[in-house]
DNA sequence: GCCGACACTTTGAACGATCCTCGGAGGCCA
DNA sequence: TGGCCTCCGAGGATCGTTCAAAGTGTCGGC
């Protein structure tokens, strides 16, 4: 029994092909007693248009290309993999396809997607992990390949379609909670690697308590996103007298929470970044980035990029919600 | 300017659409003159060879399909990710994509390797978390899928193609390094949800201290993958007199390294399982899967099986590595 | 000078779905 | 009854690649 094609099927039923083809895609061109026989024959038979052929004929590949995302350190390092997890639910509840490639730099990582573009193997892509100078965008541009963000154009002008988290909000609600708990000398623990996400934050933070230059740089420790970094932080904030901190990451604010807890101070507060799985097993208060809501904005912004590649690019800024562990 | 194809290459450069075919697919078969001519006139025009066509043609995507895991609680969550992406670099090297979806439950998973398949979208599968009982890999075989599975045939006779890690090894190998350290008294923390995989790494433990029934119980709590149950375990077991202890997974030893580290008892011991980032932050040894191995065995299996569909099928084991941490 | 051997190269025919054009059946109105 | 329109369906052409088979041209041997 071999595989069933549009062909075959059309001869079984002493249909045209065509018919068969407007029951899968246009139905109500068919009359009704025609339709429902072709439905009965194509289930009993588990008749599957070839993707392969259909990608040939329409020139569309239904499908979206995106880099596996290095992997990262530390706690938070799994929030890209859950932005792509809700990407690809998103895409394919729109009946596209995902295809993920390794690649080591983002200029490899362009290349790698003009050749899948090129093979007709994906009609566009996402990419990810935005930063200061990224010249991806510009580079699928040039190579006319949809593309659309998730992270802003930090210090760039036109930077196609994009999709953004306010970590500037989001740190700046964090702040406020801290504050409506009583808090007054509230601290920041950032990552020292420029990144302009972890600046955004700061500045957040920085803002809501409208501090002076010089006490904002006394309340501020930047290090590495890792656990024995945050630790080390976290003690010499306590030491300045801080009583509460708000950190860039899960990975720091459970550092922070840790020490906090070690030496029993039932008084001072934490408050994390991404709402890991670990933040929240530990019932730390953790800013959530609505990763859901990001990939249906994204995927909506590539497709009406695919139905119309003239229309200007749109850029998105999603807000955060801070999740308190309360009631 | 049009993408090029073989036709249009074809044409501009006067030879036939097979000669251009044949400079990528059969070099050997071109004269060298002709070879570098085309090689030049590819290079130029920026052809590539429409995946479309060519999986239409020959009815071979050259893809791969794999479920999105879901995603996991807990610190050692990640490492289905890792092992994900090992096997989208190892697919990549043989010229292999990976298409990604998602899926709720295992049979909703099948359903959709069946339709990828049958859509001509993949050509085999690789799946995960393999389970007590779990009838993926019938249903495979009797979908004629091809497949391989990461984790082996827990409590089945013929399961098809598998590849999966020693983990009763692996906490033999921790359980004689801190008998090595000198320990006498080393507990087990493992989980509480009947996997098999925990079961075997519990066996390794017990195997190694060669215990009686009653002290085996003693020693052993089991409890959620989760920090704070982690945390609660290990308290318990040093009221015990425990010394030291094999956890089952990372999340549950760094639970157990905080709790040793807020007690200063520096003359106990923690050993984890999966090498996590957190776990190698924190200095904790750790027994490590080898996963770029796993990946590759597994990827090997998969294309014998699709160059030779008759072949039997292979199971193999691989030995952990154990991360002493040490010089 | 003819033939076969050999090394390349070309041509036609698939692969399976969809677009496009066209034809037949039936209804409606004059 | 004839003309016209609508609704469905039929068949050819097409997307870009590769396989199979047939076609060129060159050379040596007899």
């Amino acid at each position: 029994m071999k595989k069933p094609t549009l062909a075959s099927l059309a001869a079984e039923l002493k249909v045209s092909r065509q018919t068969i083809s407007n029951v899968i895609n246009f139905p109500e061109r068919v009359r009704d007693e025609t339709r429902a026989r072709v439905e009965a024959a194509i289930e009993r038979s588990g008749y599957r248009p070839s993707a392969a052929a259909r990608a040939l004929r329409n020139q569309r590949a239904m499908a979206l290309g995106m880099r596996l995302s290095p992997m990262r350190d530390g706690i938070s390092g799994a929030f890209m993999d859950s932005f792509m997890r809700e990407m690809v639910v998103a895409a394919d509840r729109k009946g596209y396809r995902t295809v993920v490639f390794p690649a080591l730099t983002r200029v490899e990582e362009v290349e790698r997607l003009a050749e899948l573009l090129g093979s007709l193997a994906i009609d566009a892509c996402i990419i990810t992990d935005t930063w200061t100078d990224d010249d991806r965008p510009e580079r699928l541009q040039a190579a006319d390949i949809p593309f659309v963000a998730f992270g802003r154009p930090w210090g760039r002008e036109d930077h196609g379609a994009w999709v953004d988290v306010d970590g500037r909000a989001g740190a700046a609600e964090a702040t406020r909670f801290l504050v409506g708990l009583g808090h007054e000398l509230i601290g920041f623990i950032g990552w020292s690697d420029g990144s302009p996400v972890g600046a955004d934050r700061k500045a957040g933070w920085e803002q809501e308590l409208g501090l002076s230059a010089a006490d904002a740089d006394r309340l501020v420790i930047e290090c590495d996103d890792l656990f024995e970094a945050g630790a080390e932080a976290m003690e010499q904030l306590l030491e300045r007298g801080v009583t509460a901190a708000v950190c860039a990451s899960d990975t720091l604010a459970v550092a922070a929470e840790t020490v906090r807890r070690a030496k029993g101070m039932t008084d001072v507060a934490v408050v994390g970044f991404d709402d890991t799985t670990v933040s929240r097993a530990m019932g730390l208060p953790s800013v959530r980035q609505p990763v859901d809501e990001v990939a249906r904005i994204a995927l909506d912004l590539l497709l009406a990029r695919l139905a119309d590649p003239e229309a200007p690019s749109e850029g998105v800024l999603v807000a955060p919600v801070l999740e308190t562990r309360e009631g």
